[in-house]
DNA sequence: GTGGCATGGACAT
DNA sequence: TGTCCCTGCCACA
């Protein structure tokens, strides 16, 4: 269940788990090189977007889970890994492990950097109004498109979008270009707001009132007015929306 | 037990 | 736009 204030979770734990020590770091299934980090201070772990990175000094280890990637931690660290797990990272107090990631690679410094350069402001990250609002104003195309591109802003997905955008009572076919300066702030401002409750919580918050519920997303009828919720193919996956609120 | 789908994205077409 | 990918979950049988 990947998406970004998920990834922000888990590099706040592993970074409390295993950074500012050295660590082990194998891979198990034996599809990864980890030698060159096996023993070397792990300076944090962070996320961008969806992306996870493990700093390294001058390296990094960086994963993408993809769709079906997951992260298992372990109290003991001795503990045995689960079969195909492609990278674990053990400390004094935990171990973490790797499944089925989509990307798990090393990077150099200017192999980070391309990648960041290629990723919009991050709402979990540092405030960049401005640069978020530019980015989706000049986005082509519907705002339920540029919502899942990781250029224009890094770290929502289909979940999110439908949510967001009920939210905002915005249609998701509604044009980026014809959308309000304070209609893109706003709904930056609560982007920010609700991704950060869902790191908190674990799970994706659209209403910090019922953590559970959604309003749209997967749901058969709007959870605040009933009406039939409308579901269609937007930018290769299912969008999901209230034919009344977000009319 | 099996098949379809999915909170993702890269790549071919 | 379609397809594939080191999975998990669900519905269904």
């Amino acid at each position: 269940m990947p998406e970004g204030h998920l990834l922000h979770r888990a590099a706040r734990e592993i970074s409390a788990d295993l950074a500012g020590a050295p660590v082990r770091a194998t891979s198990p299934q034996g599809r990864f090189d980890a030698a060159p980090v096996d023993g070397q201070v792990l300076l944090r772990t962070e996320a961008v977007g969806k992306h996870l990175l493990h700093r390294f000094d001058g390296l990094a280890v960086h994963v993408h889970l993809g769709m079906r990637g997951l992260h298992l931690r372990y109290d003991d660290p001795r503990s045995p890994p689960r079969p195909g797990v492609r990278l674990r990272l053990s400390g004094a107090r935990a171990a973490w492990d790797l499944i089925a990631p989509s990307t798990c690679e090393l990077l150099d410094d200017a192999a980070v950097d391309r990648l960041l350069a290629g990723l919009g402001p991050d709402p979990l990250g540092p405030d960049d109004e401005d640069e978020a609002v530019r980015r989706l104003r000049s986005a082509r195309g519907p705002v339920g498109a540029a919502l899942l591109d990781q250029a224009v802003w890094a770290g929502v997905g289909n979940a999110w979008r439908s949510e967001l955008l009920f939210v905002a009572r915005l249609p998701p076919e509604a044009p980026c270009a014809d959308l309000p300066d304070d209609v893109v702030r706003g709904l930056w401002r609560v982007t920010r707001a609700l991704l950060a409750a869902g790191r908190d919580a674990g799970q994706v918050v659209s209403d910090p009132a019922a953590p559970d519920e959604r309003w749209v997303y997967k749901r058969a009828a709007c959870r605040s007015c009933g009406a039939p919720v409308r579901a269609w193919p937007l930018a290769g996956r299912t969008a999901y929306a209230c034919p009344v609120e977000q009319a």
